[in-house]
DNA sequence: TTGTACGCGTTATCAC
DNA sequence: GTGATAACGCGTACAA
């Protein structure tokens, strides 16, 4: 049998309006009731029923975050994120998986709004959809993560991964390598091309000239690196260093390189990008441009509050930059 | 503007019953009203508010999952199984980062019992406090995953690792392999105890002789692996085989191996236990015992469910076994 | 300082 | 088949 407001008014012998202002720490109750209410309170370990609260206010201390799929290492951390700022703002949060699924997150987007939870943080790859963007033009608190649409109309927060390439190939460089071959992902994908943008700017900076046979494109694994390797190989003048676009297609390479009989960072230098686990379990430890998941869900959370709470926004877009994490399978500066 | 129930009434002209009823496909109203009403709620979009609904049938649809950290692989991927049967049954889940605190979780479950969650799945290591049993014995939803209590008198989800440890030993005899030395987590974790018996137990069956000189205890890290080795290599007979109590330590394990001179799986087998991405990057890839996460996830929430529904439970305690992954550390079978 | 009265949007139990 | 009416538990403007 739970106890109610109802209940706690009797037996103090005020009226319900009193408790509940007594509860909610308002002004405007004396004294020795306010005590005598919250005497009672913990006697009987009340506890005010949410849901009721939830309507007559017309809101929850919910958030929803939806993302293509929790078990992934990427989304998780970003996830984290998220959830420790909005645990320090009262909030809980939904995750919602929707593996890229167009469909999926329209529907999510329906249970979310008719649940009344206060706003939305869009994580994930790819472009923005039309229905988001018409869904953030309402009054509706969304954040975008990670997520790119053109004219960046909505309150987003980004990682910018051509700065990242750009000083990957900048450490490769300034380490004494000059002809840098990409291993890239597919030609079509933004990620990708965000990389190839950072490596150019990188290579322009030292006067280098940019050389179409040394990018290579594939997927995101390591079968891309393994064969690229062994494609620019081939090549007339073969490469001094591998800038791979992420740590799988790197480790692809090291395999490569490593069957080849090259030693790794004298003969070859490699770098990845993204800093999972496996960079510090391959031998040699790879040098890598770490992304900031963590931070990406801090600040999407924190934007998402200032939303809610209408505050100010400082920034209307926010580009966090990747890190570089400089490890054994680049040679040492001079 | 949002509309609601009331307006719809008005606008057809009946009582906000029987749009109520129309909405929710209920006996009792005529074909041609019912079509009006439905045709109403497609042109003004009309969605129910599920505040409402909630605090009207005193429940929500939305379960809790409490778990240490979301960001780990092994909780993402539990919880990744956890959401998808939610999502099939028509529930979202709510994600709780305890960081293991016990206090953190009890505060989690005030919030969920005052939001009228309907159930929720403990997930973690470590052993049950009195508290999560004695909410266990009210008649509130509750399943544990990975968690144990000695008298297991709650509904449960368990990975069996003293058979994982069995088989892990078991393939390392029967690929020839005589002398093993396992090399362990801390002497008094849970976990690391199980893995020590299922150890026996394959010892045993092929009545070979239990050494304490071929245990080594440590934390789950790199270090314990390459430590322990090198321990175990001091021995005036040294092993033929590590079987390494989680990926991390076998990692650690490989790299003495290799550092040794020894060559992998010819002259020392390696097994590890957990099945993370690590265990195919590395060389030689590692043979491990792989754990059922995801079913893990499965599991607890069809059980969550099945008490949620108050179906009959066939098994109070579900035990998953976990699964061999034979790679390419152990020598081939004869 | 306290109480009254109503609203929040829906479901459910009666009547008719 | 349909319609009042009362819950559900709490917040709040207004009156006292």
């Amino acid at each position: 049998m739970t106890i109610t407001m109802k209940d706690l008014a009797q037996m103090v012998g005020v009226s319900e309006s009193t408790v509940s202002r007594a509860i909610n720490n308002k002004p405007g109750v004396g004294e020795d009731t306010r005590d005598k209410i919250l005497e009672l309170v913990k006697k009987y370990n009340y506890k005010p029923n949410q849901l009721a609260r939830n309507l007559a206010k017309q809101e929850t201390k919910m958030i929803g975050l939806i993302l293509p799929d929790i078990s992934s290492n990427f989304y998780s951390e970003v996830a984290r994120g998220v959830q420790d700022i909005a645990i320090q703002s009262g909030y809980q949060v939904i995750i919602c998986n929707s593996d890229g699924k167009e469909k999926e997150e329209l529907s999510y987007i329906e249970w979310l709004e008719s649940n009344k939870i206060a706003g939305i943080i869009f994580l994930g790859s790819g472009l923005v959809n039309d229905k988001v963007i018409k869904l953030g033009l309402s009054d509706y608190p969304i954040v975008l993560a990670n997520r790119f649409v053109e004219d960046l109309i909505l309150p987003s927060v980004i990682i910018d991964n051509a700065v990242g390439a750009s000083k990957a190939t900048d450490l490769l460089l300034k380490s004494g390598y000059r002809r840098i071959a990409l291993i890239n992902g597919p030609k079509d994908n933004l990620q990708a091309q965000n990389i190839l943008t950072g490596y150019k700017e990188a290579l322009r900076a030292y006067n280098i000239e940019f050389k179409e046979e040394l990018i290579i494109n594939g997927d995101w694994d390591r079968d891309t690196g393994y064969e690229g390797f062994l494609e620019v190989l081939k090549l007339t003048e073969p490469p001094e260093a591998i800038f791979a676009a992420n740590d799988l297609i790197a480790v692809g390479a090291i395999e490569a390189i490593k069957m080849g009989g090259f030693l790794i960072p004298e003969d070859i230098g490699v770098v990845g990008f993204e800093d999972t686990i496996v960079t510090s379990v391959i031998d040699p430890p790879l040098t890598t441009v770490a992304q900031p998941m963590y931070q990406l869900g801090v600040s999407s959370a924190n934007k998402l509050f200032s939303l809610i709470n209408e505050d100010e926004i400082k920034e209307r877009i926010e580009i966090l930059e990747s890190r570089l994490v400089v490890r054994k399978s680049t040679k040492k500066l001079i």
